[in-house]
DNA sequence: CCTATAGTTAACACAGGTTTGACGCTCAGG
DNA sequence: CCTGAGCGTCAAACCTGTGTTAACTATAGG
């Protein structure tokens, strides 16, 4: 075991994403991929099971509502299997509603469908943090003298605390967590809303006016627009 | 065994948690976990005295209605060999009275299913605190004037002390013990609420209400709404 | 068994956040 | 220097989460 834990402290994390919809499973194992995780995808409780004894992942990202064996079953088979792998629930319904069958029933933590790309991120870093040592950073990021902390929600510019709406927060946290990366506008809109977010307007553009007005307002400024690709947050070149 | 005592002075607490449904015990150890111990299970009285015997736990959460060998059972023959290992019982409710009898042969303190998680994790920190000398802290956690001390239950604002119910000084003490820490709803109603709570409704604010009234009505505010992601307790930046 | 206290539910009002659409500005290329 | 696409800004409309009150139900103590 210990021998185990050694070699897995220098490799990549291993996600096993199970839901039906293939949009589903594309969309959060790219995001994955994209954030530095191997991932391995199932589209039913029966294949999640194989998947999981064939290739031991680190988490389980897994859609309650499945025809066939669902969410609950899987779990429920993997724990008196004694497995401890942690795993996030995706629930379509109210949480309120499927509480008593969803976090009580196991899980370390839940997502409501629709949910937006980042939030889902969020929770898988938290958990693979408080699970494992190897993951754990204070979760405080930083650029320049603007920091943001994911635990207590906190943002400051030059020592300013500065008040970010949750819109606004996620945002900031998408462009810090890719710092010197351009990301488009669609790229944004498709990690910091929800998948089923249907406008189409100029809405990134006006979030990224408000950050500036909240956080960008003093120099160095340290949010810039690349015309006709995007925006990259960075530190100037000193 | 001295050698072993000097060694785990600077290791992670081990605790065995022992119950033979796994939602339980997998609600208990990932809490612990997140708390800063290291966790073992058991779904069974054999298997636990097995692992006891192979981990030499520093507490032992026990259920005590197990089919085959029961937690009493357990913890007669840890006894009987001489263990000293402090224990903390899991009852059913309509048992209790018959039960603390069996305590007294021999249990640190027992907890009424079903239990809140909060309720189960301060008893664990009790008795650590009570029975080895490295958990020796005082049990009082402050913010800013704010002040609860979870031996005597009391809670002071100002200097000047709060009655509180018991589940708002739950609510209350799971805040501070995570000062700084954004905590969901859905996070606050999972540990501070009995793990069976079914109710759908606004509860949380309701008693965060309660809770500004009694300890908040002052300057500096302490909790805090964050919108759309939960409340915070902290002092203000200096 | 009755009363006081605590816990829960439901209804509702409102503040704050999100989205929309219109409009003006800016930059790069012709 | 003109032009259009892309970007930034504004205010109104819309919507959701949160706080609050009050009534109701459970529980514990006398």
């Amino acid at each position: 075991m210990s021998a185990a834990v050694v070699t897995r402290s220098h490799t990549k994390r291993r996600v096993l994403v199970v839901d039906d919809e293939e949009n589903v499973t594309h969309l959060v194992s790219s995001a994955l991929r994209f954030d530095g995780f191997e991932t391995i995808t199932a589209d039913n409780g029966t294949s999640a099971l194989a998947k999981v004894a064939e290739s031991d992942p680190d988490l389980i990202v897994l859609d309650v509502m499945m025809p066939g064996l669902d969410g609950l079953g899987v779990l429920q088979n993997l724990r008196s299997a004694g497995s401890q792998v942690p795993v996030i629930f995706l629930t379509a319904r109210d949480a309120a509603t499927d509480r008593i069958g969803g976090l009580r029933a196991g899980a370390d933590d839940y997502v409501v469908k629709p949910f937006s790309v980042e939030e889902l991120l969020a929770r898988v870093h938290a958990v693979l943090r408080r699970s494992s040592p190897e993951d754990a950073r204070d979760g405080v990021l930083t650029i320049a003298d603007l920091e943001l902390d994911e635990n207590s929600h906190e943002v400051a510019r030059a020592g300013v605390e500065v008040h970010l709406t949750a819109t606004e927060f996620e945002l900031l946290r998408f462009l810090m967590r890719n710092e010197r990366v351009v990301l488009s506008k669609s790229q944004i809109l498709d990690r910091v809303w929800k998948y089923d977010f249907a406008g189409q307007s100029n809405i990134v553009e006006l979030y990224i006016g408000y950050l500036r007005k909240k956080v960008d307002a003093v120099e160095p400024k340290l949010i810039h627009t690349i015309r006709g690709a995007g925006y990259v947050i960075k530190a100037p070149r000193r």
